[in-house]
DNA sequence: GCAATCAAGATACGGACCGTATCTTGCGGA
DNA sequence: TCCGCAAGATACGGTCCGTATCTTGATTGC
C-alpha cells in the first residue's frame, strides 16, 4: 500500500513485494476485485513493471499462492491407510482453503481454455498432492502389506483427491465427517475391491 | 444477427429471441466472450431490454441453457444397476457438454460468491440429475432386490454424478472407458460394501 | 569515481464492457 | 382513437484491460 519515495526496488526484493501486494490484494479483494492494477498500486509499483513479469492475472495469482504454499509437506505416517489417506486429505483440504473456493474456480475457469497457463495450475496446485498419495499414502501401505501395487488402477489412483476436490469445489469446505465418509464409504471399499486389506 | 425495421416483438417472442441470442452467442464466442452487449446486439435489441429481464451475465446464461436442455429426460431401464449407471452417467455428460467445461466452471465461479445464482444454477443443472439417479437407477435396483434403499448414505446418493462432474471440470469431456472405470472400480464396490448384490 | 546502460516507475492511451439513465416511438388495449 | 407502457436507441461515467512512451534512479564496467 505504502511506497512513497526513496530507495528503489530491483530483481528478488521487487517481486517478492509484489507478490505478497498480489496475495493480500486476492484476500482482500477476493478473486473478481483481483485487478493487475490493484496489484501494482498496493506494491506500490506500476501495471508495466508486473506486467513484464506475468503476462495475465491467472499467472500472478498463481504464483503467488505457490509461493505462501508450504513447501515439502509430508503425510504423517499413522500406522494404517486408513489414518495416512484421512491425513492426506485434510492436507489437500488445508491446501484449498489457502486458495478459497471461488478462486479456484474462477483460477480453473481462466485456465480452461490455455493449455500452458492449465499445465502451471496442475503442476503447482495438483501435482504434489498426487505424489504425496503415491508416494507416501500408498506405497506405505503396500509396504505394511494392506495393498499390492500392481492392484491399483489409475482411477484409484487419483480417487481421494478427486473426491475432496469436487466437495471442496461444489461446497467451499470439507467438514472431518466428508472426509470420513469419504475414505470409509468409498475409497476404502474401492481398495478392498481390489485386494487390499484394509 | 439481423433485425433492422418493422416490428416491435414483445413478451414472450422478444424473451425467447434474445434466448436464442445469447446461446448463439455463447457457443461462437465462449464464455469469456459472452457480453451483454453482444447478446443485445445480436438478438438485434438494446441492453436496457437485456437487463429488465435478466440482472447479469450468470443469469442469463443458465436461462438459455436451461432453454436448450432437453426437458422431462429418462434413464432406460437396462434390467441392472450397472446398466442403469452407465446410462445415468452418461446423461449427466451429455448435458454437462451442452454446457462445455469453461462455461461450467466459469458458472460456478460466478455463482460461488451468490446463495440465490447458485441455488439457481444447482436447481437448474444438478436437482434433475440428482432425482433421475434416486428415482430411476436406485430406486429400481432395489426393487430388483439388488440395493436396500435403507443401506444407501447421502455420499452414496450422490457419488456418480460426484465422478463424473469431476472428470467432466478437470478433462473437459468423459470418455465411455473413464465411464466405466467409475462404475465399475468405485460406484459399485462402494454400493457392495453396503450389502448390494451387483 | 564516472559514464553508460538498463529497468523501475509514472503517465496516458484506445478499447471493451459494465450497469444505468434518458428519451422517443411503436404497439396493444380500452 | 387515444393512452399508456415497454421496446429500442443512445449516451454516460466508471473500471479495467494491455501497451507505449518517457523520465529517472540504480548498477555495472571501466
Amino acid at each position: 500500500m505504502e511506497r512513497k519515495v526513496a530507495s528503489r526496488r530491483r530483481g528478488k526484493a521487487l517481486e517478492q513485494a509484489i507478490l505478497d501486494a498480489a496475495f493480500e490484494e486476492f484476500r482482500e479483494a477476493g478473486y473478481a476485485g483481483f485487478t493487475m492494477e490493484g496489484v501494482a498500486k498496493r506494491a506500490g509499483t506500476s501495471k508495466p513493471v508486473v506486467y513484464r513479469r506475468w503476462p495475465n492475472r491467472v499467472e500472478i495469482l498463481i504464483a503467488c499462492v505457490a509461493d505462501r504454499l508450504p513447501k515439502a509437506e509430508t503425510v504423517p505416517d499413522t500406522g494404517s491407510l486408513r489414518g495416512d489417506t484421512v491425513a492426506l486429505i485434510t492436507l489437500a483440504h488445508r491446501r484449498m482453503q489457502l486458495v478459497g473456493q471461488t478462486a479456484m474456480l474462477g483460477m480453473l475457469a481462466d485456465v480452461s481454455a490455455d493449455p500452458e497457463a492449465r499445465e502451471l495450475l496442475v503442476a503447482t496446485l495438483v501435482k504434489e498432492l498426487t505424489n504425496l498419495l503415491e508416494e507416501a499414502v500408498y506405497a506405505r501401505a503396500v509396504k505394511r502389506g494392506e495393498l499390492e501395487w500392481e492392484h491399483l488402477t489409475e482411477r484409484l489412483r487419483r480417487l481421494p483427491i478427486d473426491l475432496v476436490r469436487n466437495e471442496f469445489i461444489i461446497f467451499g469446505a470439507v467438514s472431518e465427517a466428508t472426509v470420513e465418509s469419504i475414505v470409509d464409504e468409498v475409497v476404502l471399499p474401492a481398495l478392498r475391491a481390489r485386494g487390499a486389506s484394509v
